[in-house]
DNA sequence: GCACAAAATGATAGCGTTAACATTTAACTT
DNA sequence: AAGTTAAATGTTAACGCTATCATTTTGTGC
């Protein structure tokens, strides 16, 4: 398209008829620089076309423009939201996002989570859970100075910043609309142990039912994993007791899919004879039949504030990490489709 | 952990007793260095744990280390499993990717390859379909005399490497095997009109019929777009007709998914009352109830190769264009799964 | 209008690497 | 052994930007 060649900061400077310095100070907002100067410089820039090379501000700056995403999160659906999600927001801020995925054994974790800093030199780091709560890469984090903000942790809250929504309430909400609905016997599958949200989606439901003199046999209790699989086993679980469930509350939505699955291999039809609400709202949810209730988490927002905060170098200081606008509680909402169903 | 500081190229150096040069050919592998000296300069890089500084290495080389991936996938499962695996593969021969939705509209099209380009200066494009098929976006890279990989194009297969697979072989055998299990009523829902395979497949579907002297009617034939919402309405319509097909054979495993959430809908068991078979063999085909009979498209290895392809370098020179070296056809394979069966 | 501070701008020196060319060393020839 | 060529290594100057400090301009109070 464009022959000429990319313009530099010395060709804007040229044009502009001031020195390099004053064009870079406009770029990089960080002031002292009149508005007239900072009109005429901008719009040269414009005229020019010009984009940073980032590689040049990167050795100068010894700023990466990078930020790490580590994850080790079963549910397929949930990291490729998120994933994209955040490819997106980093790039509109003029950052590139590593990517990748912790090993499952600690001192491999280590290695990678020490060689990602090494090598790629983040200036930030996102943990999805469970990763967020492993104690040993946080703590080497803190010591290699590198900001990080977590995405639904569950322990040492004061440590960093995060984002989250509020688990506990949302699981008391759904479990509270199935009885409503007239259901009681109502089980749940618990989500991956290390993942701190499963604890508290477990122990929302438990208080809804409490709150509403609602006993359930502890056979209704199921551990999964939040893979489909594991789901597909609890579920064959509860549908081969005596006093089946009317209603599976499964704690996401990749489970719930495979709740739907082991019904039908049963023969069971949902919702008419067995409702399902799972968690998250991922594409899954309205990909499989029936379309699961479920609760949306904010994915999508939960991405942008990550990122933000890490961009913004709001704590880079330690000194800020305890500020509390660094902790972000996002809404959630209950979707309501076709898996769940008063009861007839 | 480790606190020193990070050493550099001339560290190694001065700790090797050569020039800095000869330690960056060791790691550039571009020859010229005798075997002594390589080994010796291999033993002082691994001893003090020498990361090469991308930036820097950027900067000075004029290469980006950047490979970007353009897509615009109706598929979301499509694309996610292409995504982790180009991300996985790129880390590991030291690239980062940048990832990029191309817009809809033509000219935005343009300008966001263009920015591409231009902001992070890649050193090569992977073109998912039907982003590798669009003409003018060709045209743009090869002006600019940017390295690409197409993934299963459909048109200009002399223009530049490629990987595919044989798509119309894949759905020629899958509809065979249907009408070996004695279907012979068999819909099919066409993929997206603008991706190159759709047709493909839609070929070999008719051409397994031809050749076991098979007809229907037109009403078979419904037009699809990769989403599970276009696989859904397609579904509905056929199976409102009078004389409902037996089995159908989904284009991608979105609508494979969509068309067996329209049979549940309509209290049509999969796959006693209706087979359906999909194509990809995405997380999503064993996911949903009943699992997917579908064709397993080789994603991870065609992202491999694709990488591969344009890390190599093979074809910086124009002239290598034409090498059949460059053109990948992978195998596929048929997976046999719950959602199809012989009628009865 | 003068001293003085504060704001705005500029000059210079890297950041860590590779390209391009210069030089040395080794390896053959005759 | 001198001459020639090739292989191996070294030197220097970028690459495009920002940090740091130096300098100029502007504004303020008396």
């Amino acid at each position: 398209m464009n022959k000429d060649k990319k313009s530099r900061l010395q060709d804007v400077a040229k044009h502009a008829g001031v020195s390099m310095m004053t064009v870079s100070r406009v770029l990089n907002q960080n002031g002292m620089v009149s508005e007239k100067t900072k009109t005429k410089v901008q719009a040269k820039l414009k005229e020019l076309n010009y984009q940073p090379n980032v590689s040049a501000r990167r050795l100068a700056s010894n700023k990466s423009f990078f930020l790490g995403l580590l994850y080790d999160n079963p549910s397929a659906s949930y990291v490729s939201q998120f994933l994209l999600s955040s490819l997106k927001l980093c790039r509109d801020c003029g950052y590139h996002l590593v990517v990748d995925e912790v090993d499952k054994s600690l001192t491999k974790n280590l290695e990678s989570v020490a060689e990602l800093i090494n090598i790629t030199q983040v200036d930030g780091l996102i943990l999805l859970p469970p990763v967020c709560d492993i104690a040993e890469i946080l703590e080497t984090l803190m010591a290699a100075n590198i900001p990080f903000v977590r995405v639904s942790p569950n322990a040492q809250l004061n440590v960093s910043p995060y984002v989250c929504m509020d688990d506990y309430q949302a699981a008391f909400e759904i479990t509270e609309q199935l009885i409503q609905q007239g259901h009681v016997n109502i089980a749940h599958i618990i989500g991956h142990p290390d993942v701190g949200a499963s604890r508290l989606r477990y122990q929302g439901f438990l208080d809804a039912l409490r709150s509403n003199k609602i006993n359930i046999p502890p056979e209704y209790i199921e551990q999964g994993f939040f893979t489909y699989k594991s789901g597909l086993s609890a579920t064959q679980k509860l549908l081969s007791l005596n006093n089946r469930p009317s209603a599976i509350f499964a704690s996401n939505d990749d489970m719930a899919a495979a709740a739907i699955s082991a019904a039908h291999m049963k023969n069971i039809p949902v919702p008419t004879a067995l409702s399902v609400v799972g968690f998250d709202d991922t594409l899954l949810a309205s990909t499989v039949w029936p379309h699961i209730s479920t609760v949306r988490q904010p994915i999508k927002e939960m991405a942008k504030v990550a990122v933000e905060l890490l961009v913004s170098g709001k704590f880079d200081d330690p000194a800020n990490l305890k500020r509390s606008d660094l902790r972000h509680v996002l809404d959630f909402e209950i979707i309501q489709r076709e898996s769940s169903t008063g009861i007839s």
